[in-house]
DNA sequence: AAGGTAATTTTGATTACTCAAAATATTGAT
DNA sequence: ATCAATATTTTGAGTAATCAAAATTACCTT
């Protein structure tokens, strides 16, 4: 079996999903897995033995899955050209933050190498997409640089949102309508257990208050 | 069976392989049919019966196939999308026309109706793609002109090149090279049928020749 | 330790697409 | 009109990817 979009989109897959994880447990689980690829349980489990024949993967039963040096690579190609793409669509051809996702998902199986080159010059060989996640190199370098969320870092203080996490169109508009996107200033005024919630103050005079959730898909810079 | 890029490409195919033949006879050959999409010819068969089923095309056994109303309009918009992508990558994206058309076969199955809508936007609505061939409008209309080829067009007059109809890229890469591109002037000196062979100028003093299947796939316009 | 719940794997089937090779039909030449 | 060459269709089989549902395993709770 060798290098479909399928097998591209469980590479992927698979990397998002660990580096999801909490570290130190590097083993992605099979459910999440098929969430992920929105296909059955079973399914997930089929192509995997199938991946981890072709060196892909590592897979251990009733555990989960985990990369190979090899698939890491190929993960890695896939994510740098559905990034790079991301990053052109908005800043090319101007769309929205929030609605290049989809494009991007198809686009990053057919983008030739030629054409990945043009768009990556043309850009100026960006290491980060509109998202703020990192693109990976041309050779398959990936620099996850560690972040505080606006859950863990320190309060009254201003920080820079670097990244966000969460590619739904409702919660990236929302996160455009509050002065929250990479780049600008934010600081943390409160947080409340109790009521799962941080109150924060970006550029303008008001506040608002979101839930943990949501802060935890925030990663911020502390200058 | 609905609209996957095989599906697509027959479409395609069917439309490409039909207007390329004698007018009067519009049932392509399963035989051309299975060469042009490179697959055995029992394989266009099925295929071909499956896409009758769902009413994109009409087959006749041991005749042929054509496109149905509904099959035109989506081989189409196939068309339009490739060759929206192959004007694109030349004049955004810097490419050469010799190397656009691998990236476009693949591009033209995945381009969203929004980024298409972008990519015709920026271009300026245009009418023709590198190669001079016509791209159908957003509904499906494809303006096939007539004209004439430099084994058709008059002798001893200025004529300007409005389509080349291979897309080869050594052939591409001559016709750069001598001239002959979209919107070029050319005259043809003398034909020789004997010799199989077309006598022609171009902007420069040197005068070559050419054979006769080659000044077949030059199309002019006399103005 | 036992038993129930939840996650995972297995099984059996299906769909879309493909091929090689056998069978059949068409066509043109004698 | 017949026959050979050619084109087309049929047949049987295979691959990649998928699902639903049954069987199994792991794990937690008491």
């Amino acid at each position: 079996m060798a290098h479909s979009s399928t097998v591209e989109n469980y590479l992927k897959e698979v990397y998002l999903g660990v580096s999801r994880l909490p570290p130190g447990e590097p083993l992605l689980p099979m459910g999440q897995l098929a969430v992920a690829l929105r296909v059955a349980p079973g399914t997930a489990t089929t192509m995997v033995k199938a991946l981890a024949e072709s060196g892909l993967v590592e897979y251990e039963p009733y555990n989960g899955v985990r990369l190979t040096a090899a698939g890491t690579k190929l993960a890695a190609t896939v994510l740098r050209r559905h990034r790079l793409v991301e990053l052109f669509l908005v800043q090319v051809m101007g769309m929205r933050w929030d609605e290049v996702h989809d494009d991007a998902e198809h686009l990053e199986h057919v983008v030739s190498d030629r054409l990945l080159d043009r768009i990556d010059e043309m850009l100026g060989h960006p290491d980060t997409d509109p998202h703020g996640d990192p693109i990976p190199g041309k050779e398959g370098t990936i620099l996850e640089r560690h972040l505080e969320t606006l859950l863990t870092c320190p309060v009254a203080t201003q920080v820079v949102v670097a990244r966000v996490t969460d590619q739904d169109p409702v919660f990236l508009r929302f996160v455009e309508r509050n002065g929250l996107k990479p780049g600008e200033l934010v600081e943390v005024e409160a947080r409340d257990e109790a009521a799962d919630a941080v109150r924060l103050r970006g550029r303008g005079a008001t506040s608002i208050t979101i839930g943990a959730r949501a802060a935890s898909k925030l990663l911020v810079d502390i200058p």
